[in-house]
DNA sequence: TTGTATGCGTTATCAA
DNA sequence: TTGATAACGCATACAA
């Protein structure tokens, strides 16, 4: 009853061979019904689980996949990774994630539990941080990124059209008038962030409007950093007439600060972020923002992984999916 | 270059035998510096990395451990598994995190990862779905509660005294003033909750204030279902002087919600939530709270559950952190 | 339909 | 100091 047998005992317990008992729990035609209830009795009364550590070994596959995330603390991979398990669970796979805290001692870590077959295959949600380690895995092993991806990766990725999106976002503003516009971005080097801020850049370009470089502006993706961007920009007695985050975290921040400061919004700064968290409804004003389809995004990344770990031919290795502006009361 | 190599292979390498390359690999002092070096250069030339698999079936243990979540939305727990996380790389274990998302089946999936010897053990953050599953594995494997706890277990716990923390939160709405309190729970069975009910009925009943039960109103944790208790409460005719909310979210909803329908926080209605999440600074006017010691919590978690698979012995198996009572403008 | 025996990649015991 | 070899728990080719 306590203890957890093995495959060798149930088979003496049963007074068969391990090997039948092996096709009894791999539910094999080729052992008799009779057999299969003597085996299933004994299991049962044991209260036997096979090892896994032995059968993966053996099968050299485990069945589960990992999701590599920088922070549980980032609300937006939360619904993507809903949209993961959802296909992880429909074919079979169990989901894992882990967080590396951007450190990439930890990352290299957790990379090495794809080396030796613990999991199956690895999602990257959002950008990884050792693009070398990276780019010699991914041609031995299955692996996909979700929403960060690299210039010259040759694994599968899934994600928005960042460039577009921002440039989308720009042209809402300038089509409401607003003319001197602040980006609010992070210095962290991703491809996604270079593409957005292209994206704002050739907005105003193409509308005709010069840059000032003064009014790009970083943060860390977080309320607090975008509190204390616009602050210092506000400080040195700037005034943009509105503000384009990359994150609504970020957006958020300066909703409140200017609120705090007693700008009018939308009247006198409109505020435009990214993501469509939960924040950006729950402000007051609730906030515009360029949504992301997240659980697709999820469910993308996980089938091209599954697909990939089960050598099925992927046709489409590089999908992007729709954003969507949603205007609401940050702006006029 | 490419494809692992197996022990076997960096034996013929090298010219040693497998032995001599596994005790290389556990840097063993029986093995000479000279041949270790010989072992170690052919394990760099080969980039060879160790088939945890085979290790672990070997000596039966993975050093992994494996937090169950019910879902990766709550704010709350991403700073309670950072904790985690710095206690488990310290003393040489990974952390894997998975979601539930409440559903049982999926929580007897990870569950499994336990009995099949996938992970050494298991913390369960927040509370977990099939008490019966869980009151028959706790016994043989290493197993933990974070925040969440049953009346009768025995595994180790940690947590906040929920019952104190709901007491002294209605005491200071009492000692400002506040009369007819309102408590924003959940419907869900957990202790924690419970206790919070039990603490702000108490309180009350000790100050000498009658219960009214139409007062005790639910939500599900989340922003909007705060919102829509309290509005169903208002829609009734229903005006209590004061809320206390066991989520940051809910209360936050509550605020939202009177503001939009013009009453004054924190002069009509005082508000109190749960937990200092980021939310509750996000605000305006800000949140007051009950805070707890979100890191503290995870590392006395890990450290309790890595000590019960070391062996060691675990003096104090339930251990109650302080909690703290936060306040900000949304009580007067 | 069942059993025997081998191997998956390690570590550890025992000899040499 | 090193090597041969037996486990660990399982799945499967081959024999019976």
């Amino acid at each position: 009853m306590i203890g957890i047998a093995t495959i060798k005992e149930i088979a003496k317990l049963a007074g068969v061979s391990i090997a039948t008992v092996s096709r009894t729990l791999n539910n094999s035609p080729a052992v008799s019904e009779k057999t299969k209830q003597k085996v299933r009795k004994v299991i049962a009364q044991t209260d036997y689980s096979p090892n896994v550590l032995g059968r993966n070994l053996r099968l050299n596959q485990t069945r589960t996949v990992l999701v590599i995330l920088q922070t549980l603390a980032n609300a937006f991979f939360s619904k993507v990774i809903r949209g993961m398990e959802r296909i992880a669970n429909e074919r079979g796979y169990k989901l894992l994630i882990c967080m590396t805290n951007a450190k990439e001692e930890s990352e290299r870590n957790y990379l090495d539990m794809l080396l030796n077959r613990q999991v199956d295959g690895i999602i990257f949600a959002g950008s990884f941080i050792n693009e070398t380690n990276i780019l010699d895995l991914e041609k031995r092993f299955p692996m996909v990124t979700c929403t960060g991806y690299l210039q010259h990766q040759t694994m599968p990725y899934v994600s928005i059209d960042d460039y577009q999106a921002a440039y989308d976002a720009i042209c809402v503003l300038l089509g409401k008038g607003y003319r001197n516009i602040a980006m609010l971005s992070v210095a962290n080097g991703f491809l996604s962030t270079a593409l957005r801020e292209k994206g704002y850049l050739d907005a105003l370009k193409d509308y005709g409007i010069s840059i000032d470089p003064s009014m790009m502006i970083y943060g860390d993706y977080g309320f607090t950093s975008g509190a204390a961007a616009i602050s210092a920009l506000l400080d040195q007695g700037k005034l943009p007439d509105a503000v384009f985050a990359i994150s609504d975290n970020m957006a958020a921040g300066v909703l409140q600060t200017c609120l705090d400061r007693g700008i009018q919004i939308p009247q006198e700064l409109g505020i435009i972020g990214f993501d469509n968290n939960n924040i950006s409804r729950y402000m007051r004003p609730q906030l515009s923002t360029v949504g992301q389809p997240r659980a697709e995004l999820g469910e993308v990344a996980m089938n091209l992984l599954i697909d990939q770990i089960e050598g099925k031919d992927i046709p489409q290795r590089k999908v992007i999916l729709p954003h969507e502006i949603i205007l609401r009361d940050s702006t006029r």
